[in-house]
RNA sequence: UGGCCCCUCGUCCAAUGGCAGGACUCCGGCCUUUGGAGCCGGCAAUGGUGGUUCGAAUCCACCGGGGCCAACCA
């Protein structure tokens, strides 16, 4: 099945049921508003197509919902407009529209300013007069804390002068910066006082003059998303550090919840290429492709010449999916969405790549035919058909014919017959050679008139092959190009020893054919027209340099060749079975006892001791002794159920997994709930399962678990006869998962529990209901 | 002597603590006036070791591996 063009909507990713998350809780009132945030400084490429598809289907897929464009331009030294209309251009060729929402970062620098000064009144800026350099060296490094800058602690009166200065022009660039002040031992390095703002008397494409202090990345793009009202911030997986400045500053900016908050997804990477803006503008300035559009590359003005539709793009960006995983994805996986795409929709045309002529004996000098073809095979739904000429003297792909023929081979050869699309059967009789080399210059041929138009022949005789062909004297000559995968390698910046990344260029990335034919009816046809060029690929005419007089074409994607996999196998049948690439990721076969505490304090080994003593597995006793918190709480559970092993379990197993995201001062219970909480397992008035749904509710709302357990009602039923009538039920639902699980699929023993404690809402005693399937099942 | 994130078929993405599933690739077969397309079928995975649990890809720990952070870039 080509993939359903519903999917988009129905696929769901961490993001999408995080949006519809927010949505059924109403976090935003029912609003979801994205955006698309490029600096324009540069062209888009594929990468950033995922990013579109993402945040403008996100708008698209939530009624109501909006995504905007906004430039992030607050880099005056790189920035141009014309980057901003090219962008603007590419997301609308993409298919996705931001209606009114237009808006531009640089739009904000006022508003942005103000937010500064509030910062400087509020004592969480200061104008720092320090160095680049110095900066850099105070700031430390990922294993050492930073040092505090002795301009830190100027004045808030000094700090506003001094900024107002910098914006008024009075300093050269560097003299000063804005710096968030926050600490400068914070162990995530984004969070040592970061600068907010530098001063650049540099002309803005937008701006102009007007502004000489330009505000940084950080400062700008959370204040941004707050004034637009952006719920949803989606961004790339190395802007994971950022969020938490990102939240500091809306805070120092006093912008309250419900606000903006960012998400993180994994930027897209593909193999044999690079996907990203400063290796890109290498490979341009350098000269090793011929600019921003050449069809080699991934951008989207190279991969809108080389012929690949938006909407193949689109089929990509829901077929590779959003996640947190840093992953590279298969460029086959483009090829195969700008197959499915191109296949259903464009026409069919036959060019001769390397012609090879072919003379019909029997057929007569001045004759020519009009054959008609149709443009689409019998399994496109679309209507069309073109004149194509016929005629005694022909071109065939060289690749069609062979003098001395592997066993597999369906095309021509000496004394074989195959049939010429949509005309006739022809046979092979001579093979003309140059008399010097030796090259194969012409095939002469027979034809049968019997068999025109492609149909059967009389005698009811079979050709294997078919192939394409033009009329050498109504062809048109034409230039091709055929395009490989720009680097040799899977991943080109994985480099040894000094080299780069252009190390690993594929010398054969773009092959030029001046030779080739084409039939005469795309004579007319637009610049850029896309068709299947039959046998061999898809095909467009060059957007840039096809002229009427010198047709050029680009091959987007060649066709699946089964015919090469085939013929490889002939040439080479061991090894080409297993050819793979080496660049799969490392797997790790190690296998590794647990190893030994690292250095551990006296007082945590005599705590270790101390929990071991109370009957506190060992693993478990560790952890305890290294957290205070951890060790308090267990402590006060154990003063009212003294099961240490069992309420170890609780705190190591459940509690700490929610410490990881709130401070154990918020927990809206005490040691001794959870103490009580372990003692209703234990005496089995509740089951484990049962006792984790009330945990839940510990946590979210806090509580007395005896109270939590009476309310609900939550009783075990562990009595067999109770539990039969259900599990009738369920073997009579499900006939075919007991037909599966009598036939070996034990595994589904599972599910069958598992449907009981949802039908009993985790009240029925799993053992024995797993005991009882068991039975009923045997 | 750091912090954060991540680890499921070859690849990409799924799976309330309860049947490890889909797509791409690959391999067969059918069909075919494209060695295309289509149809049918197949191969193929939870990094390792412990622990919690009736039940773990999922929770906890340790180990291993990968990534990001030290621009007055975004």
């Amino acid at each position: 099945m080509p993939l359903n063009p519903k999917s988009s909507q129905q696929s769901s990713d961490f993001i999408r049921a995080m949006v519809a998350e927010d949505m059924r809780t109403g976090k935003y009132a029912g609003r979801v508003v994205t955006r698309f945030p490029p600096e324009p400084n540069g062209y888009l490429h594929i990468g950033h197509a995922k990013s579109i598809c993402l945040n403008f289907g996100i708008a698209e897929e939530n009624e109501g919902g909006v995504c905007h464009l906004r430039f992030d331009d607050t880099n005056p030294e790189l920035e141009d407009i014309k980057y901003a209309e090219s962008i603007q251009h590419d997301v609308r060729w993409l298919g996705f529209d931001w209606h009114d929402q237009l808006f531009f970062a640089s739009d904000y620098f006022e508003r942005l300013y103000r937010y500064a000064v509030k910062l400087i009144e509020d004592g969480n800026a200061y104008v720092d007069s320090l160095s680049d350099e110095e900066i850099r060296e105070y700031r430390g490094t990922v294993t050492e804390p930073g040092r505090e800058s002795p301009y830190r602690n100027r004045s808030v009166h000094e700090n506003l002068d001094l900024f107002q200065r910098m914006r008024a022009g009075e300093f050269e660039d560097g003299a000063h910066v804005l710096r968030a002040r926050i600490r400068m031992d914070a162990p995530n390095m984004v969070m040592r006082d970061p600068v907010l703002y530098r001063i650049r008397h540099a002309s803005h494409y937008r701006t102009g003059d007007e502004w000489c202090v330009y505000p940084l990345y950080d400062f700008t793009h959370c204040l941004s998303d707050a004034m637009e009202d952006v719920t949803h911030s989606l961004c790339s997986l190395e802007f994971k550090d950022s969020r938490e400045l990102y939240d500091w500053v809306l805070d120092a900016a006093g912008i309250e919840r419900p606000r903006t908050e960012q998400t993180e997804f994994a930027r897209l990477n593909l193999d044999y290429t690079v996907v990203s803006k400063r290796k890109l503008v290498r490979l341009v300035n350098e000269g090793h492709v011929r600019g921003w559009d050449d069809p080699r590359l991934p951008t989207i003005a190279g991969l809108r010449r080389r012929g690949v539709t938006p909407e193949a793009i689109r089929q990509f960006c829901d077929l590779i999916g959003v996640a947190k995983v840093d992953s590279r994805i298969d460029i086959g996986k483009l090829e195969f969405c700008v197959r499915d795409n191109l296949n259903k929709q464009v026409p069919r045309v036959m060019c001769v790549l390397r012609p090879l002529r072919l003379v019909i004996l029997n057929y007569p000098e001045d004759q020519t035919e009009e054959i008609d073809a149709p443009y689409y095979p019998h399994d496109v739904p679309k209507e069309g058909s073109r004149k194509v000429p016929f005629s005694r003297v022909l071109y065939i792909e060289r690749d069609d014919f062979q003098e001395d023929p592997p066993s597999k081979f369906f095309r021509l050869a000496p004394g074989r017959e195959v049939r010429l699309r949509y005309a006739y059967f022809v046979k092979c009789v001579d093979v003309v050679k140059d008399a010097d080399t030796g090259e194969i210059t012409e095939i002469h041929c027979t034809y049968d008139p019997e068999t025109k138009g492609g149909g059967s022949a009389s005698d009811g005789r079979k050709v294997k092959g078919t192939l394409h062909w033009v009329s050498a004297g109504h062809s048109l000559p034409a230039e091709v190009r055929l395009y490989d995968r720009l680097f040799v390698k899977a991943d080109p910046e994985e480099t040894a020893g000094g080299e780069d990344f252009t190390a690993h260029l594929n010398p054969h990335s773009m092959v030029t054919l001046r030779e080739s034919r084409i039939e005469p009816s795309v004579a007319g046809d637009a610049p850029g027209t896309r068709y299947q060029f039959e046998r061999q690929g898809y095909f467009c005419s060059d957007s840039v340099d096809s002229t009427p007089d010198a047709l050029v074409f680009n091959r987007t994607v060649g066709l699946r060749d089964t015919w090469a996999k085939v013929a490889a196998k002939e040439r080479d049948p061991v090894g080409s079975a297993k050819k793979k690439d080496g660049t799969r990721r490392a797997k790790h076969k190690t296998s590794d006892a647990p190893s030994a505490v690292d250095s551990e304090t006296p007082e945590q080994s005599a705590a270790v001791a101390r929990f071991v003593g109370q009957g506190v597995a060992a693993d478990d006793a560790r952890i305890l002794a290294r957290d205070e918190v951890l060790s308090g709480i267990f402590d006060e559970a154990v003063r009212v159920h003294s099961n240490p092993a069992a309420v170890a379990g609780w705190v190591v197993n459940e509690l700490r997994r929610e410490l990881k995201h709130t401070a154990a001062t918020d927990l809206p219970f005490t040691g001794k709930q959870l103490g009580a909480l372990a003692a209703l397992v234990d005496d089995k008035t509740i089951s484990r399962t049962m006792a984790k749904g009330v945990f839940a509710e510990m946590v979210e709302r806090g509580g007395e678990p005896g109270d939590i357990v009476e309310r609900r009602g939550l009783r075990q039923q562990s009595d067999p006869s109770a539990l039969e009538p259900i599990i009738d039920k369920l073997i009579a639902a499900h006939q075919d998962k007991v037909a599966q699980y009598k036939a070996g699929k034990t595994g589904l023993l599972r599910f069958f529990v598992g449907q009981v404690m949802r039908e009993t809402e985790g009240r029925a005693n799993p053992a024995v209901v797993s005991e009882s399937v068991r039975q009923r099942l045997s």
